[in-house]
DNA sequence: GAGAATATGAAGAGGATACTCACATTCATT
DNA sequence: AATGAATGTGAGTATCCTCTTCATATTCTC
């Protein structure tokens, strides 16, 4: 990656200069993502997540200029994440096993801290104004990184949108489960999901 | 489906004894599932829910003495609903790809009314006193069935219980994430997804 | 030590909530 | 047709949370 450009910086009220700022904002934005996973969309509340984050409500609304915009600067940096994950785990041609293994090793990393975060930015929380486009854009690059891989361990050429689309919602599926009931490091439930995957992607032809 | 008998009547105020009164209590639960599904647990209010039905909220307390109660009772519906379909399915012997047709078209059909009402159900709404216990079961039953199912179609004795957990959470989360982009009519995914669901009990080989 | 950056939290204004109750309507039965 | 039970109504209560602001206090940079 080239020189880390400060991110466009999300609709911010003020920009944090100093170091001690910089902090407050990341916890935060932490502490968000925290209420999020726990408490759903239902209990995401401004006050709420400035108590989580040891910071006065005031200092929230220094930075964030409303509710959403916190939302949006969350939903960034967990979108982001997830990306990157899917990225590194179909990048570079691998044996069909050796990606189901990073890919859930990934995912699950990606999932472990904040369970559910995941589903709750996805479909519970609103995004106003231009975060709709962000939003489907996400979509549509995270569905691309597994029709890739599709692509490449299945020849069929038909269906790769359709069976990327069952595969992910397949693998959110197990994960977002698994992590409800504490069970994401289980090795033998990891190593089915990979088996999963594997097995569908190399395609049993039985009848 | 048998002469139903009414269920052991989830703690209720009054005994609806009336034709009326029965219509309204199933409208109030109809309703109330909607607006579960719809809203999550968190737009889930009684007001919300009387109008829904169409019926003053009066009416609601007429019969259920709380909220909780009321969720009470959808619950209830829902889960038998669920474990029935599963229970056709795995009824009998039958060969793998049938199995996986049945339960597939099954549980589109436990879901297409209410996407996400499962997932509310299990995941958000509380469950205090005595229903605690009820969750659990149907847990225990709903993951039985499919571990039986997996018994039936895979010899290995081992990781029954995981491949279980696996399968069924993938087989919902696939559910859930086509319901929310409506497509769980779509023919194509159906037939992926037994797909998925073959491929996966079938057990490719490669290492 | 001046001025900027950062942090605070009580308070305002508003809305939503679960639930009650006194009353109106409709039914089953005679 | 009449009577009492069953059913239905919805304005109203009291409570709790919500988002957000602002005047003030603390801490940093230079």
């Amino acid at each position: 990656m080239s020189t880390r450009i400060a991110k466009p910086a999300a609709r911010m009220r003020k920009q944090p200069r100093q170091a001690r700022s910089i902090a407050t904002v990341e916890a935060i934005i932490e502490a968000g993502a925290h209420v999020l996973s726990e408490l759903g969309w239902a209990g995401f509340s401004t006050n709420k997540v400035a108590e989580a984050a040891g910071v006065s409500i005031g200092s929230l609304y220094q930075y964030f200029p409303d509710k959403l915009a916190l939302v949006e600067a969350i939903r960034r940096r967990h979108f982001d994440h997830v990306l990157s994950v899917i990225r590194e785990a179909s990048a570079e041609e691998k044996p069909l096993r050796q990606f189901a293994r990073e890919l859930v090793r990934g995912m699950i990393g990606a999932h472990s801290i904040h369970p559910t975060l995941h589903q709750v930015l996805l479909d519970e929380a609103p995004g106003d104004r231009g975060s709709r486009a962000a939003h489907a854009s996400f979509q549509a690059r995270y569905l691309e990184h597994y029709a890739a891989a599709v692509a490449q361990y299945r020849n069929r050429r038909k269906d790769t949108e359709t069976m990327a689309r069952v595969l992910s919602s397949a693998v959110e599926g197990v994960i977002h489960n698994a992590a409800r009931r504490n069970m994401l490091d289980a090795p033998e439930l990891q190593k089915q999901l990979v088996e999963l995957i594997s097995a569908y992607l190399s395609g049993s032809r039985a009848t």
